[in-house]
DNA sequence: CACGACATTTCCACTCAGTGGAATTAAGGG
DNA sequence: CCCTTAATTCCACTGAGTGGAAATGTCGTG
């Protein structure tokens, strides 16, 4: 009768699989060892049915059991699956050798992401060290959405309706200063349909500029360069907004070349 | 009746979920698009299953759709698991920095990795190169177990058995030389049990030599230290191999420091 | 060392979520 | 425009999955 479709509130999907996954997101950093009564409680499911879903977990070698103290982690599976994500993404392949470039000539960070809910993810983040040998390239970090260039360049290139949607959800999870920033995400909006960039400085002493790549058929994504150690100034900002767009314009003509498949 | 366990042929574990599993891991370096019909081979699930359950993972933000050409890639969702698991994860944590340095003093590659079924998983593997802004840090890649230095080590690392239902495995797979290959695997394990590492050169021009990391309560590692473009000889195997040993000692050390969490 | 306080796993009857073959719809290609 | 091929939806069936309750296991404590 219930043709695999429409439980408790959901429209459609895989139950089982679902709760697996969302066991999996409970990982994350500073979370590193739970146990099924963690999880349980964080996932808002039933113990037993935890238990099971970890069981399988573990024999699919996603999760390693942590014996001693009835816990587990993730396993190496989960890294050998985004390696091959990473290997497997067009933007990042066309561009990366760019990037890096970039960070090496311009002497800043430079950094690709999408979204992941209500979370950028970096598939990869330059960082420019005055010391090259220290440089650093880190993917799957997440910084928030609504408070990052990152964030506010995606948003201005998704579709609207998506857009409030996730504006929504901003104002549902920070309780205060809810409408002060707001007004601020849309600002940011806005300066990126007129200067084609935004400048953000989420972290002190750090400045960051990011700016949107549409492209048919795959997820919007977002190209930000940032500088440590500098006071936010206006002709800062519009300095390195200049360099972005002309960088993203560089990035749009390598994936021209490669786009049509 | 049937308690969620038990269905052909497995154990137990609930059946939609390792089907989603296996969905993304059907996903790997060189088959970075699929579509429902060729993941429902690769799989060997009919096809209407993996529609259903391709739908969840796209909902679940482990896959994106690429409409346009109906099939679908591995979504930014799977490289923030992985870098959750790569901060999570102890050994590297302790050892990373060590790792780093080693590779700089000594100038050559030091890698760490684990197993992923057949396959050997680098949690880490930092490529030397003379030109230090070069350097190149990879995460998740997959090396053949039974080939590599990695592997012989971690297959010297683990149970009798476990060792011996894996050594089946590499049997099953390579048709071709595979009695003179498995003699090869076993000589390369009494190596480690010998001289506490293995010699391994299985890509021209590159030799390496790995040890395992056996601790309680966590999954056995390898560490390796490579070195390219220079010819195999026994003298640079023994040199290699007495600095992996020292290298090894002091990553027990730093672990041991931090173990009785 | 036995006991109490938790936490996790197993048991179990119930039932609906998931299944897969068949029918349908959608997408190119000639 | 029709024909081929692939993906999705339909549908009756049923056993996989569920979650509360009981059992088992683990650890700290008096």
């Amino acid at each position: 009768m219930a043709q695999a479709r429409r439980y408790a509130g959901g429209v459609d999907g895989n139950r089982s699989l679902e709760r697996g996954i969302e066991i999996l997101r409970a990982f994350r950093p500073g979370v590193d060892t739970l146990g099924n009564g963690e999880i349980a409680e964080r996932c808002g499911l039933p113990r037993s049915t935890v238990s099971r879903l970890t069981r399988t977990l573990v024999s699919s070698g996603m999760l390693d059991e942590v014996r001693h103290q009835r816990a587990y982690r993730l396993a190496a599976s989960v890294i050998s699956i985004g390696h091959a994500m990473r290997t497997g993404s067009p933007v990042l392949n066309a561009i990366g050798p760019t990037m890096r470039a970039e960070s090496a000539k311009r002497r800043l960070n430079v950094g690709l992401a999408t979204a992941d809910r209500t979370m950028m993810v970096y598939l990869e983040s330059i960082r420019y060290s005055p010391r090259a040998a220290l440089r650093n390239v880190v993917a799957g970090q997440q910084v928030p959405m609504e408070l990052t260039s990152l964030g506010r360049a995606y948003l201005a290139g998704i579709a609207e309706t998506e857009r409030e949607r996730l504006l929504k959800q901003f104002r549902r999870r920070s309780a205060a200063a809810t409408k002060a920033l707001l007004a601020d995400v849309r600002r940011s909006i806005s300066s990126v349909e007129r200067e084609g960039y935004c400048a953000v400085s989420w972290q002190p002493a750090v400045l960051a500029v990011a700016t949107p790549i549409v492209l048919d058929g795959l997820p919007v994504y977002a190209l930000n360069m940032s500088l440590q150690n500098v006071d936010r100034s206006d002709a800062l900002a519009s300095e390195m907004g200049a360099y972005l767009n002309a960088f993203a314009a560089k990035c749009k003509e390598v994936l021209a070349g490669r786009e049509p498949e």
